[in-house]
DNA sequence: CACATTTGACCGAC
DNA sequence: GTCGGTCAAATGTG
């Protein structure tokens, strides 16, 4: 479902065909969550914001063909006007006085010691929340060290929010393009951000029982600025997130990014107890907005339009959720 | 000087 | 004993 928007980030800067095929298959996705918003009468909303998804994959379909096919389009009857506006490095958007204060401090972020902070920034940075690295280690069976970040709110309003972040070692053999894995506990409770507070609203059950929740980003090496940002979908890592002690990543995962995507966007993969394990922690939807507020170099990822499907898809994924999670 | 990161050590869970 | 998460002193940067 809104996993299925996991592929419209796929769209990012550099088509590929597997791009084009994830798109394919989240736009597949859509349709048949589409196909069921309107067999229920009572999820109007839904509909149209299914509606909206589906045109979002279109587009993205479209650009993707436009650019890389050169006109091969298939099935998408789309606009066809993949108007590629690209965002601008938003900066603090929605942000209060202090944490647009505080934001301004952590753009001058040192890079005390400098190996790997670049990393950990890229994969960081681009929150609507403050994060302050407090560890580091490195896990049995992956090649990356997980870092460990907290709210910078922590101490002034005991913020209790954590966020670990992992590189995934699947992706970054031979993409040379490094897939994130980040883990997000807790709950914003310094409310900071506009949304942030709206989001406490609409997730207030999980509030404290750091139920993880789980987005995959995907960055290019230095040449691109392609990136993606993946919901908490992943089925296996935000089962195990939730159900143990977050185990790191998967080993296994052959595929690395495309893996992590597929689950999300092939219809009838458990997503049902996913779901119910893991909801989309509302930091986690926060997080989405301000992904795009420092893409890379400039790379956009996808239009403002697309976010906000991001962002009312999540409002409504709270209304589904609780329809799945209470199956007829 | 203030603040953030680094990194070894500590602690609890399994 | 091992592993993962957190703490806190040391260190770097603006």
């Amino acid at each position: 479902m809104a996993l299925t928007m996991v592929s419209l980030a796929a769209i990012a800067g550099k088509p590929t065909a597997a791009s084009a095929q994830l798109v394919a298959e989240g736009r597949e996705s859509a349709a048949r969550l589409y196909a069921l918003l309107v067999g229920s009468s009572a999820l109007h909303g839904p509909v149209g914001l299914a509606e909206q998804i589906l045109l979002c994959f279109d587009r993205a379909l479209a650009k993707l063909h436009g650019v890389n096919l050169a006109g091969a389009e298939d099935d998408d009857d789309a606009a066809g006007n993949g108007n590629g506006r690209k965002r601008k490095p938003g900066r603090g958007r929605g942000l209060t006085a202090a944490s647009a204060a505080a934001s301004s401090k952590r753009m001058r972020v040192s890079n005390a010691g400098g190996n790997g902070a670049r990393i950990e920034r890229k994969a960081t940075m681009d929150d609507k929340f403050l994060w302050r690295k407090y560890g580091q280690k490195e896990i049995k069976n992956s090649k990356h060290p997980r870092f460990y970040y907290r709210c910078s709110y922590k101490d002034d309003h005991g913020c209790t929010a954590t966020k670990q972040v992992q590189q995934s070692e699947t992706a970054d053999d031979d993409t040379a393009s490094p897939v994130y894995i980040i883990t997000y506990f807790g709950e914003h409770t310094c409310r900071h951000g506009d949304d942030a507070a709206a989001m406490v609203v609409d997730g207030g059950e999980e509030e404290d029982q750091l139920s993880p929740a789980q987005m995959v980003i995907s960055f290019a090496s230095s040449n691109g600025g392609d990136a993606s940002v993946s919901w908490p979908c992943s089925g296996d890592d935000a089962q195990n997130n939730s159900e143990t002690s977050h185990e790191s990543s998967p080993p296994e995962a052959p595929a690395g990014e495309e893996e992590r995507l597929r689950p999300c966007t092939a219809a009838g993969v458990s997503d049902e107890p996913i779901m119910e394990s893991t909801p989309p922690a509302p930091e986690l939807l926060a997080d989405l907005k301000p992904m795009d507020g420092c893409l890379l170099d400039g790379e956009s990822l996808f239009g403002m339009d697309e976010l906000v499907y991001f962002h009312e898809l999540s409002a409504a994924l709270g209304l589904l959720d609780r329809d799945w999670g209470a199956p007829v």
